[in-house]
DNA sequence: ACCCTTATTGACCCCCGGGTCAAGTATCGC
DNA sequence: GCGATACTTGACCCGGGGGTCAATAAGGGT
């Protein structure tokens, strides 16, 4: 059973069996990793996995969640509230795109196995689209993003990309340096999103300017 | 055994299967789907499956390589040899768009289950992604797609995106009719590649002159 | 020292599901 | 009609892997 009280040894061996989870589900599907691999790379007994766990999919769950939760805050540090919205875009898919990259390991679950999350972290993912497009549309009011087409439908173009390409460098589909590939990434999304190339140039200089904000050092 | 000889009866039935199994894969995802749901949904006994397939993963990958072609197939069709590289980009990622969204329950599998299609698929897809870079270049060379980035990189994005799009559409993320968001791809494709708005305006407007060249009725 | 809760073990259970098979039926060529 | 080959059946096999459990150790609070 799940939510018991765990002691300060607890916590950590029930994070060590996260980590396992974590990898050994990246490298070889959900479906393909045992339960009995996940100990076994953990170094702990079969039973252990079930005193922190109720069962295999609940460690999935549990490692989906908290991914998203990290994305989240590395997303908000990342952004300038000063910027307008439009350069704050960008920071936020450079950061998103950098994040997913290092942290390639967890995130090709979300990808892959989406059918085995339904409820928590959908509800996590449409927030998180709510938030671009709210982005969106301030964009949209003072005139830097087109608005030829719905905040909703750009929204879903701007974070669909930022996954696509995180998940083609961690395939190694695409092998450019994490610098270049965010770079291009935000040239991409500039362009998405508008419909003249002075505006879009200008922002890709002010996101130049701030730098990368050391995107490393998560919590 | 596989490669028997077949009347035609049995590649009626072998067809039935098939289909059967698209469908299931496509609700259900591959691992979730039993070699007896495909069964009972052909309505015939279990055996049958392993005359006509050596396995479960082997209708799986019959299927993905004829989707394949049949997507190559309508993409040729949909591009208007005369047009200028960019519209015929346009046109066939509308195509795919449509043709993806109509084959909707095949092609879930490519994108979700893709561990399982190691050689065969992988091949096919870099030759479209080939053929879609060779469009660009093209682009580029008449100066209508933007040369500021590599045609290989560009090919990803908008291959990745038409992708994208299709998968939302089917997932009924996406509401919009067929119509609405094969324009709306149309448009978001234009920006990626462009970086002169009125060269991607006067592309879109070529398309729209072209009408939809009715992309039902496969073969 | 004692007891209670947490932590840990590994053997075991058991069912699900992929794959086999021996036996039957329909069909076709001749 | 007859043999041969294609087709079809459903019971069975069997291994793997998710999940259980009784026993034991280790803390840690009083």
């Amino acid at each position: 059973m799940n939510d018991r009280q765990h002691t300060a040894q607890g916590a950590e061996r029930k994070q060590q069996l996260l980590d396992a989870a974590a990898r050994l589900f990246a490298e070889q599907g959900y479906a393909e990793t045992r339960v009995s691999d996940i100990v076994e790379t953990a170094g702990v007994a079969k039973g252990l996995f079930y005193w922190y766990f109720d069962n295999k999919e609940a460690v999935f769950r549990e490692l989906a969640v908290e991914m998203r939760h990290r994305l989240r805050r590395v997303q908000a540090a990342a952004m300038d509230d000063e910027a307008p919205a439009l350069v704050r875009l960008l920071q936020g898919a450079v950061a998103s795109v950098r994040f997913m990259a290092e942290n390639a390991a967890f995130f090709s679950l979300l990808e892959v196995e989406r059918r085995n999350v339904p409820d928590v972290l959908r509800e996590s993912t449409e927030q998180h689209l709510r938030d671009v497009a709210a982005l969106i549309r301030e964009g949209q009011a003072d005139g830097s993003v087109t608005d030829t087409d719905p905040a909703e439908l750009l929204a879903l173009s701007v974070v669909g990309t930022v996954g696509q390409f995180s998940h083609l460098h961690r395939t190694g589909r695409v092998t450019l340096s994490l610098d270049e590939m965010s770079g291009y990434v935000a040239r991409l999304v500039a362009r998405m999103l508008t419909a003249d190339e002075k505006v879009a140039r200008a922002s890709l200089t002010a996101l130049r300017r701030k730098g990368t904000p050391t995107p490393a050092a998560g919590a």
